[in-house]
DNA sequence: GGGGCGCTACTCGGATACTGTATGTCCGAGTCGCAGCGG
DNA sequence: CCGCTGCGACTCGGACATACAGTATCCGAGTAGCGCCCC
């Protein structure tokens, strides 16, 4: 089971964009990151369709936050770029072989997708209560607080 | 995110597996779950070398569970199958860009890779609760108690 | 009749093709800002 | 001097190649049981 690691760029964009007012363009986001500029527009994309960023078309134009940074999940970002579906796909082989189980017992999931499912559960609530806010505040602390504000200075310029 | 399929006839074999103390082959067991035969195989040599089933040769030979059912957990066999990589490999991407964190500054992982860790371990905590034991009595319970004694005289019988 | 030996059949194990998804890239459609022109 | 219009440049968006991992399969190495032969 592995993520995408668009993902992790698309914290780090999200991240970034919490610190500016202004609309950053894909490219401008990818330099930030030192990232493929084509590649992260694809995943930008992505957190547009999720409502998680709003594009602009135009000159000035670019991605700007859809809503306030405390206000925005990690769930989210991860649900926009990696998808919405499930990690654990129940197959229902239980209704396969000489010993399938009959129907009117299937009405519930099998107890083996419901142990997945509860699993995937824990692991998006952990990730829900978690927004880009905080995100920003733990990478400011880890920097003693000069990383936000490098950003902050880094998208005002040009 | 997407969990191979293989990891669920892992955990319906270690389920059929608990309920008979001969070697089953892995051909039985594909014909019990219908699954193809050969693919299935492969997914039960990675339980082997996870430690979570014992294989034997020969003409009685097949696959046996490791320990007791109740000893053994729904994470352990995801692992073995899927292996034990963590699901979010952090790039490093704040060292990138004109922006690069200074090496001194990341001692500690990446403040979002700590929050995808965190979630893994919340997910892997869930799936170390349970064990094949218990994954057997619920999917007994789903079918009033008859699915694994069916199993248990399927395995006996030929 | 008992013990030893060889054969056979069955098992696992890894090496080998094929398919689908993630990765990476590109060019076209659309929009906003700015400069030039006319009133 | 002010407003309108045309152009240009920049933006996003989706369509197009490529690399890798999951899927599926096969055949060879090894072992245990069974029957046969010899004593």
């Amino acid at each position: 089971m592995k993520l995408s690691n668009g993902v992790e760029w698309a914290l780090h964009c999200c991240v970034s964009l919490s610190q500016g007012h202004e609309a950053v363009p894909a490219a401008r986001l990818a330099e930030l990151h030192g990232v493929p500029a084509a590649y992260l527009a694809k995943h930008l994309q992505a957190l547009a369709r999720g409502g998680v960023v709003t594009s602009s078309p135009g000159q000035v134009g670019g991605y700007t936050l859809a809503r306030a940074p405390g206000e925005i999940t990690v769930l989210e970002v991860v649900t926009a770029v990696d998808g919405d579906e499930p990690t654990f796909r129940c197959r229902e082989i239980r209704q396969n072989g000489p010993l399938a189980a009959p129907l009117e017992q299937c009405s519930r999931w099998c107890a083996i997708a419901r142990v997945m499912a509860d699993a995937e559960t824990a692991w998006r609530s952990s990730l829900a209560a978690i927004s880009i806010a905080d995100l920003a505040e733990a990478i400011d602390d880890d920097s003693h607080g000069t990383a936000m504000r490098d950003v902050r200075g880094w998208l005002m310029s040009r």
